[in-house]
DNA sequence: ATAAACTGTGGGGTACACCACAAGGTCAAC
DNA sequence: GTTGACCTTGTGGTGTACCCCACAGTTTAT
């Protein structure tokens, strides 16, 4: 059982982020003691936490984590990553399209200044 | 000189949005009444609203638009342009790097099944 | 003159993902 | 047993780009 700086440390998640994470019920505490209210992870917690920084590195936002998180198999888990490389995949088309804009408005521009 | 609900309507940007832009100094009204504080707008404000406009269809940000409205003459209008298209090349390839990243996380969960 | 329609300010709220205190209780080490 | 490091909760703040509401003053039309 690990107390809340040393679980920081080693997953490199902040204090504060963890407790954020047990707010919104995102990574629980394996256990808290009753009468302190300490938190206190374990090893489950941190296979967890290495998960939820890697989804956090691929763009997972809180509530897409939560979702992976409330399927406790990780059954999952795939179906999700392939809906979050749509969105990703959207978001560039979208951003080709702005860039088609720009291009557009500049091209634009140029034929006023003629 | 329009008041706000006309010139609202004439540039489609909400009544809140252009009081917002007052605000930050985005767009100011061309006069405002020093009696009744009502904002007026002319047709020189009109030719800056429907520039912020296209500008947030290219999804420049209220500073970016700021960068933009700070020189009067527009003379940097193109660099601005170039430069929000260099940032929008950065986040394609961002999220490119996402994608890549998904897609070995994908590879790597294939392996532990099997 | 009066009512409807308009305007202003000020304040609060939104979503996101935390960070930064302060005040008080607790634990570990010597 | 005391000191210092640690933990808790609670509150407030960050930045973005607005929206919404109440209350009060103003203008416009009849």
């Amino acid at each position: 059982m690990y107390k809340i700086s040393d679980f920081s440390e080693m997953t490199g998640l902040s204090k504060e982020t963890l407790r954020y994470y047990a707010e919104v019920k995102l990574l629980e505490p394996a256990y808290i003691d009753s009468v302190n209210k300490y938190r206190y992870y374990d090893d489950g917690s941190y296979f967890l936490a290495i998960l939820l920084v890697k989804l956090r590195r691929l763009g997972f936002s809180i509530q897409e984590m939560i979702g992976v998180m409330e399927d406790e198999s990780f059954a999952n888990l795939e179906q999700l990553l392939l809906q979050k490389r749509n969105k990703i995949t959207m978001q560039i088309e979208d951003l080709y399209l702005q860039l088609e804009e720009i291009d557009e408005f500049l091209a634009s521009g140029k034929e006023n200044d003629e």
